[in-house]
DNA sequence: CGGCATCCTAAACGATACTG
DNA sequence: CAGTATCGTTTAGGATGCCG
């Protein structure tokens, strides 16, 4: 099925592209699998390596994301407790266009500022 | 600055790029951008097209996409009236990336359903 | 037809405190 | 350290109705 060039839908309507999308319409959830694009991370360095997240808003991310089949939770059972997430294979297929968003987002950012504060501010 | 591929920030923390996401993460305006890119659509036209979404949300996700100079607006002085929105160059840019994002949310949709029920319905 | 205004419900999110 | 639980505030988002 590749009408993604028609003017059918893809990700329009209710294909189970949609449900795809939720994934990664999520802002924390992006910069989450792009954080973890680099290797496993513990629950302490996404936090100290994202900014601005809370642990709680973390937590429900890397649920989700798990949930969804994205990342991989692994807990050592030491004393104090280590627990390390890592994307999983269909996660880092993820990571492709992720990593296309974010060159766009940084060759982008200063055009997208810069019509902000031609329009909006007033 | 081409710093995406060290270890150090692109998208996380409090760079730029950060900003930027806020505009793609975001499931209407990913949608309606994608369905922008076929050409100049009515509101009428991507309320039919996107389906599921409200005059409202529609309405706001237009204004902000506007507002973050990826499409224009376009209106006729007719009777009835007619109102006309396209990407701009800007716009164009990001359809790059997010039929990206469409071609991977195809081909995985139903990894991640069996992801799903795999786990969390339990 | 496009779209703004209003109301109202549900969900997102942050802060704090507490457990294994 | 990792995580849950609870609370309170903010935002998202649908429904309806009115105006250009």
């Amino acid at each position: 099925m590749s009408s993604f060039d028609r003017p059918g839908d893809v990700f329009l309507a209710d294909c189970p592209a949609r449900l795809a999308v939720e994934v990664i319409a999520d802002k924390w959830a992006v910069v989450t699998v792009y954080a973890l694009g680099r290797g496993p991370r513990r629950h302490g360095e996404l936090k100290a390596l994202i900014g601005g997240i809370s642990s709680k808003m973390l937590t429900q991310t890397l649920r989700r994301l798990q949930h969804h089949g994205l990342i991989q939770r692994h807990a050592f059972a030491e004393v104090p407790p280590r627990v390390e997430y890592s994307l999983t294979a269909l996660g880092e297929t993820l990571l492709e266009p992720v990593t296309m968003l974010s060159r766009w987002a940084e060759a982008n950012a200063d055009a997208v500022l810069e019509a902000q504060d031609r329009m909006g501010i007033s």
